[in-house]
DNA sequence: ACCGCCGGGTGCC
DNA sequence: ACCGCCGGGTGCC
């Protein structure tokens, strides 16, 4: 428990200062959390709640243990089953505490789940204990053949916690086995038993470890140079509009050859009748279902967007573009205003026009042949098409009801795996049937076939980029054509399977999905054609309802979309590869044993093994690639500018009065040794200062002189602080449960903030005591703490307005731009929406249009202003204040060419995040990046910091953790001017 | 299973 | 014959 809290407040600290991170890129060496960028653009962990999400699901039997050693055992009874092993196989331990005979019964499985054998009955007693107890896992390998077809040996490797090592030991020892200890301990992809029972094993190389820069470097490469594969380009289907580029071409070639192609997926050979993994050694009869799909990894602003609607509209059956009815004139003034089922009554706000009625903005008014029908309860948009269209269309294409057999006995099997893997239910009952696919005549590998009454696309996305999705297909797809596309959201959602599955393109959120799931969702029931999950990376934490429900779709299909598909580790991974249906890994006991627990020992052949899986399954491009010597795309120039901002003397002195006082406060955690456990209340600290940089009414002074000791109703004032300022912060905080933006923000006692629904539905959900999702900390539902209703908007108003010395820089830019070009149009960022608030006074007072965007805006509003900004009407808006960590990728502002970040980020990545926003694709400007710089404050000292760091990455990573953690508190008192 | 183990048959060679 | 030895039955947990 303590070492959670530490481990929380450790990763925290990382977070909120991304430039620690950078440099100590395992900020615990002993859980070798590497931290994994796909590339320099890629986005660090950025806010708390999302280190701290990652420190939480920290799974501590996958990385944490060590190997206790091996111990030779037998397997019995292989005649009763039909599960056959190779030479070098690895197996599956389970326990079997129902069977009949022996309470201890240790079941041996294949890769595939099926049973093998028995674990002989007196070491399956001793195995039974250790693993009841889980004091340690246990995974075998049959590391020679048997000569009969009764028994055969086995190498057990033990792994746990170091704590309980003697523990394992000596229960074994009463037993009467011997732990073999191997020669190098807890190393290596195969651990001890390799070394100690390497005869006879196929020759896989020793194990070689790398040292922590090769790894870190790596994975820094894992999903670069991806784009090898000649597959040429392809043209999409006439009925898109838009002309691909040439790197979209080669992707959707790509695309359609991963769909379509049959072939073995990697490890896999063909070996006389069987095929063959080497990586597991296991072997089978049938052909290892490959992966029709794959992980589109290419930078934002490459169109992966465009490519995937491309891929819909261009590869349906047998390579077959998607049938679609054309109109030969359109008329696309005249759609039809058509009600749901349930009589709706339109919303007010929706703005309703002769010929059709729009939600928002984010539908453009000229959808022809599609009827724009507002249910109730909006912000949802949906997209029909007229019932006369749809018949005649049904018609044409007649899906045949045939069941896809081949793909359900696939899931099956690996259903049972998981099952079976967890102990829960042990049939040993039934003899496994004899497997008659017969498709070793053939010498190409035979292909699946797909079921052809699947047809429809199911696209996942997070709710911030739902409208770019319908904006791009409007964008896209020829207007003469009409495209079934139904937006699954929304309180009145039609959840008629029929219809779902009658669609071209359902699109829904993963909020959707996962509220729909085990409440007898109909996506769940629905064969897909295809399901794409955009910015797939949301399904990262496999434990999230988010993630359960995506992989329990059912789709011949299978893409995920992500600009950055490992964040922190290895084992952002696993979802996504889980997802594919990747066998075997698409288990995590084989993902482990294979690939994880080896690449985050540092073993040099579980990262080339993971390359290849990687590489198998990705294409990756970055904005900086080339294809044939040209880069793939040609942004206009950016150019940054740093513009120094003198306080004024108030200013200064109201900062110089903040940072004494802040001083003060470090000081007596300095001296009391407690700097990393008042973290949070140091973060506190610095951020008033940073606000002082921007405007001195911006801190917010709170009650509170935090002391240890405090009352019922000081604590509740101090977490009222607390949410309050991380809500007004403007760090758009996300609730790690929805992880969308904390909607109704309710804060813990362990002090993490949530949406009240959505930690209701944890507590209720929750049999016994209801834990914290992220710290595991108790918590009560009456001692949730929300601020009180009567201060929501309180604070800026009641005070005149005054100025500032940022403020009067930037408006002096401001006024200057509009003299030189009238046509340009700005972005004006701060990580403080407060600041954004007390910029629009003088905007206003200069007559500039401008709209905002920040994350306490609901989806509908976000559309809304971002259309309104991106439009080229010349009334409309000029500047668009945003929120730095609004909207998250993938939002698209590239009528906006300069921009202005109002206050340094802790983290660069994310000021890069958010200037890609508009330098490109679709940019037509030069960009211009004015970042105002106070000086002499804690604003240039983070600078200097992250400057610091970044040297730091480039010569070493050597740092232990001891001088890791003695940096932060030199960082701190660096930031805060004080003497070391 | 070309084993081990069990238990019944058997008993100089 | 309260043994040894032989050979058949048998065999995971």
């Amino acid at each position: 428990m303590l070492l959670l809290f530490s481990l929380l407040l450790q990763q925290q600290f990382t977070n909120a200062g991304a430039m620690f991170r950078r440099w100590g890129y395992s900020w615990d060496s002993d859980f070798h959390d590497i931290d994994l960028f796909s590339d320099r653009y890629d986005t660090e962990t950025t806010t708390l709640s999302q280190a701290i999400r990652a420190a939480a699901t920290e799974e501590p039997d996958a990385d944490g243990s060590v190997l206790f050693g091996s111990i030779k055992g037998t397997v019995v009874g292989l005649r009763y089953y039909t599960g056959v092993v190779n030479r070098g196989e690895m197996v599956g331990l389970v326990r079997e505490p129902q069977n009949p005979y022996d309470r201890n019964a240790v079941k041996v499985v294949n890769v595939f789940g099926q049973q093998v054998g028995h674990i002989k009955k007196e070491l399956a007693a001793a195995m039974a204990r250790i693993m009841d107890n889980n004091q340690a896992k246990v995974e075998g390998v049959v590391f020679s053949g048997t000569n009969n077809s009764f028994s055969m040996p086995v190498a057990l490797s033990f792994w746990g916690q170091e704590e309980v090592k003697e523990n394992v030991t000596k229960t074994l020892a009463q037993h009467g086995f011997k732990l073999e200890t191997g020669v190098r301990g807890a190393s290596g992809s195969g651990g001890g038993y390799q070394e100690t029972y390497s005869r006879g094993i196929p020759k896989k190389g020793v194990t070689v470890l790398l040292t922590d820069e090769e790894l870190k470097n790596a994975f820094d490469n894992l999903f670069e140079g991806l784009m090898e594969s000649k597959d040429g380009e392809k043209e999409a289907a006439d009925v898109v509009s838009t002309p691909l580029l040439p790197h979209q071409k080669q992707a959707l070639s790509w695309m359609c050859a991963r769909e379509n192609k049959s072939g073995l997926p990697p490890f896999w050979e063909k070996r006389g009748d069987l095929y063959y993994n080497s990586l597991t050694c296991f072997s089978s009869k049938d052909v290892p279902e490959r992966v029709r799909g794959g992980i589109l990894a290419d930078d934002m602003g490459l169109g992966k967007t465009l490519t995937t609607i491309a891929l819909i509209l261009t590869n349906f059956h047998q390579g077959k573009p998607l049938p679609v009815e054309k109109t030969e004139k359109s008329s696309p003034t005249k759609p039809l205003v058509k009600t749901s089922t349930k009589a709706p009554q339109i919303q007010p706000e929706v703005s309703s026009t002769d010929d059709v009625v729009l939600v928002g903005a984010s539908v453009p008014s000229n959808i022809p042949q599609m009827e724009v029908v507002c249910a109730e309860d909006a912000p949802e948009v949906v997209v029909i098409e007229d019932e006369a269209n749809k018949k005649s269309r049904k018609g044409k294409k007649k899906a045949p009801k045939r069941k896809n057999s081949k793909g359900s006995v696939a899931l099956m099997d690996s259903l049972d795996f998981a099952a079976a893997l967890t102990g829960s239910t042990s049939n040993t009952g039934q003899k496994k049937m004899k497997s008659d696919t017969n498709t070793s005549g053939d010498s190409n590998i035979p292909q699946c076939p797909e079921d052809p009454s699947a047809t429809a696309t199911l696209i996942v996305c997070p709710l911030s980029v739902l409208s770019n999705w319908l904006e791009q297909f409007e964008q896209h797809v020829s207007v003469n054509v009409k495209l079934n596309m139904y937006l699954y959201y929304g309180a009145e959602r039609n959840r008629s399977q029929k219809f779902l599955s009658s669609q071209d393109v359902v699109i829904t959120t993963y909020n959707v999905l996962s509220t729909d799931f085990g409440n007898k969702s109909p996506l769940h029931k629905i064969n897909w054609l295809r399901v794409v999950l955009d910015e797939g990376h949301f399904i990262r934490n496999p434990n999230t309802q988010m993630s359960k429900a995506a992989l329990e779709l059912k789709a011949s299909r299978r893409w995920i979309l992500s600009g950055t598909p490992i964040q922190n580790s290895v084992k952002d991974l696993w979802t996504l590869l889980a997802f594919l249906r990747l066998k075997p890994f698409d288990v995590k006991e084989w993902w482990n044993r294979v690939i994880q627990r080896p690449v985050l020992r540092g073993d040099r052949t579980g990262l080339q093994n993971l390359q290849t899986l990687v590489k198998y399954i990705t294409l990756r491009r970055t904005k900086t690639s080339e294809v044939n010597g040209r880069p793939l795309v040609v942004l206009p120039e950016k150019t940054v500018f740093v513009e120094q901002v003198e306080l004024s003397p108030e200013e200064r002195a109201e900062y110089d009065l903040a940072k004494s006082e802040g001083q003060n406060t470090i000081r007596r955690y300095v001296a009391e040794g407690s700097v990393l456990k008042n973290y949070a209340d140091i973060l506190v600290i610095l951020m008033r200062l940073r606000q002082h940089c921007c405007h001195p009414d911006l801190p917010t002074k709170t009650s509170s002189e935090p002391g240890s000791g405090a009352t019922a109703a000081e604590l509740r004032e101090r977490l009222i602080d607390k949410l309050r300022l991380v809500l007004a912060s403007g760090s758009d905080e996300e609730c790690s449960v929805c992880l969308d933006s904390v909607r109704f923000p309710v804060i813990t006692h362990c002090a993490h903030v949530y949406c009240r629904p959505c930690i209701a539905k944890v507590i209720s959900t929750e049999d016994q005591r209801a834990r914290c999702p992220l710290c595991r900390s108790e918590i009560r539902p009456n001692e949730l703490v929300e601020v009180p209703a009567e201060e929501e908007e309180a604070g800026t108003n009641t005070k005149q307005w005054r100025t500032s010395s940022k403020v009067q820089a930037l408006m002096g830019n401001l006024l200057r731009l509009r003299l030189e070009d009238q046509s340009i149009k700005c972005l004006i960022v701060s990580q403080f929406t407060r600041f954004l608030t007390v910029l629009e006074t003088p905007l206003r007072a200069e007559g500039f249009s401008f709209v905002r965007l920040d994350g306490s805006m609901t989806q509908k509003k976000r559309a809304q202003v971002i259309q309104e900004f991106q439009s080229d009407a010349s009334d409309s808006p000029s500047i668009m204040l945003l929120s730095l960590k609004a909207g998250g990728v993938g939002l698209n502002l590239t009528a906006g060419s300069h921009v202005f970040l109002m206050d340094p980020a802790w983290n660069p990545a994310t000021e890069e995040q958010c200037i890609d926003r508009c330098h490109r694709l679709g940019q037509k400007k030069n960009v211009v990046v004015t970042k105002f710089i106070v000086k002499d404050s804690v604003e240039e000292k983070m600078v200097e910091i992250q400057k610091k760091k970044q040297e730091l990455v480039s010569k070493a990573f050597g740092a232990t953790n001891s001088s890791q953690k003695s940096s932060r508190i030199d960082d701190i008192k660096t930031l805060m001017e004080m003497a070391i």
